[in-house]
DNA sequence: GACCACTACGAAAACGTTTTCGTGTTGACA
DNA sequence: TGTCAACACGAAAACGTTTTCGTAGTGGTC
């Protein structure tokens, strides 16, 4: 007859494995692993015994031992350009609500807008860590157009699902929201509100939101019979220095209102124009795009077209799930859903 | 003498493994293993054809598997009560920079302040996911004080580091802004700028930092013989009802400041000013604490207490950093380390 | 020719699971 | 008593690594 100590008095801190229970229970690890999975195969008598065991020593099966031998993670890797930015938590919020539900956890990565982050980022997330990917590429990748990393992951059959930022030429899933259409919305808006000179104030062109948006805008020009005027059309080179860039557009157009592609450059042209000493939104009207905090809470609050981030993560974030859990995922066709942008009205347009 | 087709002609999608590489190479896999590691081992001609071919087909190591063996994941968890929440994006971000330099990636999981989902994603993560964990306690842990998902992972011997929102009653390292040292600066700012009669916007005393912020604003008054005046300071009930809480503690009570323990209450104090048509900072002064896009694009902008979130999370990553890579962490002592807020100047305030 | 020391490699264990398959024991039945 | 099925369990492989140890082969030395 074998004389142990048992479990609890050997010097603890090591986590409880099966090998260790069998080890205790003088059973094989099969035998513990099936009666922990309610096999059959198992009496009754023992399975009790090995499950009160597993339960008084708190035993949960190890993760990683379970990727590897499962070859898959149950984790989606997300990759974003930047995290400090409330759309893209949004996003990520809705990605994780999705995710959890359905047991997977998520690794956030930002690229920080680099090219060479991004492709680090992805390719040791590529290597086991992750069953698949959500993206978000960064600027410098739309700029150097190289796309062998994604070309990569998704040749190894690991899902990719793009949102906002995409690249067309990539095959694979898309979340987008219609860019043109919410800017041609926001226009629009200001077009039956009575406005006729409208400027705008967008990103360069190689940002593909920018250039979209700047698209909604020409449309709802046309569509209307008013005449695009370059003059009203600022296209900001420099990010951080955007407000005096803006603050010396403004000057003298004389426009009754603004569309601005994001938050920032909308409140740049509200304080701009309030120094001018035109009110906002009697003597000038101003929209903006994507709905955050700023939005809500800056005085006046600003009308401004919602992306519905929280949204688009949980579509993303479900589209990548069904792939990863259908066995035919390669031969259904990818998919691009479109989420609807809202226009909100706050205090910057006339109500 | 064998025929075999070079490994790229194969139906691909496979990722390479050492065992591949082997069977290609007509060599064991310790052999592979250890000329890829550069061992000496290995003869010059063999490793070079092996590195050749892993380069070629673009080897890389199993993240997985590595983990497994090595009994560490270089990944480290992070849980925090909410995403879409400025302060936290800024300690993730520094959190992640650190992480990243020194080869770590990084899990995140929210609580949305609920004490189950805390105690879940603790859980799931501590079973191999994580070599260790950078915490901010839900508010619903702070109020039922039930700790016991945190003793657990730090008796399994995972290193746990909490940052902001911590437990006096845990042992483990902490990083902390000294809430109490903040708001007395901040209240001490009012005070040097002539005021007298400052209110207090703050949370119901459960919130640890609401507690503590009160606390430096009481310091303050003291220090400066100022009698603390309970109908001035606002205990804010309902997060989400907030404003016409506000609204309507600021009625008639003649202060010619306020103190607020965060963006929100001071933005909405400002707000409420103004309707009733005080201006600021010129009738009234208003500090907040936490420094976010809000505060720095507001109008006027916000006199704020920065608590240096990104600081922070470096801080945070390289302290629970340093205890994975230390072999004899366990007798180290704890560390708290204390980040410094700092004043920072807006135009809530008179200049 | 016996011994030795290298060199260059392979076998196998280990990390913690799950699962397939094989097998000893029991009891029933002819 | 011999046969067979059912039962209850164990051995081993597999996931992809790293590392320890063992060992064929080679060449040199006395």
């Amino acid at each position: 007859m074998k004389l142990r100590r048992p479990y609890h008095q050997y010097p603890m801190k090591k986590r409880l494995t099966l090998k260790l229970i069998a080890k205790e229970l003088d059973v094989s690890i099969s035998t513990v692993s099936k009666a922990l999975r309610d096999s059959a195969e198992i009496s009754e008598d023992t399975r009790q015994k090995i499950k009160a065991f597993a339960k008084l020593y708190n035993y949960k099966p190890n993760n990683i031992a379970l990727s590897l031998k499962n070859r898959k993670t149950k984790t989606i890797g997300v990759i974003i350009p930047e995290i400090v930015h409330h759309y893209f938590t949004t996003v990520i919020s809705g990605i994780e609500q999705v995710a959890n539900e359905k047991g997977y956890h998520v690794i956030i990565c930002t690229s920080n807008n680099s090219f060479d982050k991004e492709v680090i980022n992805m390719e040791i997330l590529a290597n086991g860590s992750t069953d698949g990917f959500i993206l978000s590429v960064a600027k410098e990748t739309q700029q150097k157009k190289d796309y062998h990393h994604l070309t990569e992951v998704i040749e190894q059959g690991m899902p990719l699902v793009m949102f906002d930022r995409v690249i067309d030429e990539i095959n694979c899933d898309k979340i987008i929201i219609d860019d043109t259409l919410g800017a041609k919305k926001a226009v629009k808006h200001l077009i039956d509100k009575g406005c006729g000179k409208i400027g705008l104030i967008t990103t360069i062109d190689y940002v593909s939101v920018g250039k979209l948006r700047t698209q909604g805008y020409i449309d709802a020009l046309n569509e209307n019979n008013i005449a695009v005027d370059e003059n009203l059309i600022l296209k900001v080179e420099d990010f951080d220095h955007s407000e005096s860039e803006i603050q010396s557009f403004l000057n003298n157009k004389q426009m009754d209102a603004v569309f601005a592609v994001n938050e920032h450059f909308a409140i740049y042209a509200i304080k701009a124009f309030q120094e001018q000493g035109l009110k906002v939104p009697d003597d000038v009207q101003v929209i903006g795009f994507t709905d955050g905090e700023l939005s809500k809470r800056f005085i006046p609050s600003l009308t401004t077209i919602n992306q519905h981030g929280e949204e688009m993560g949980a579509q993303a974030a479900r589209l990548l799930i069904k792939k990863l859990e259908n066995e035919h995922a390669e031969d259904e066709p990818f998919e691009t859903i479109i989420i609807e942008t809202g226009l909100v009205e706050r205090n910057s347009t006339k109500g």
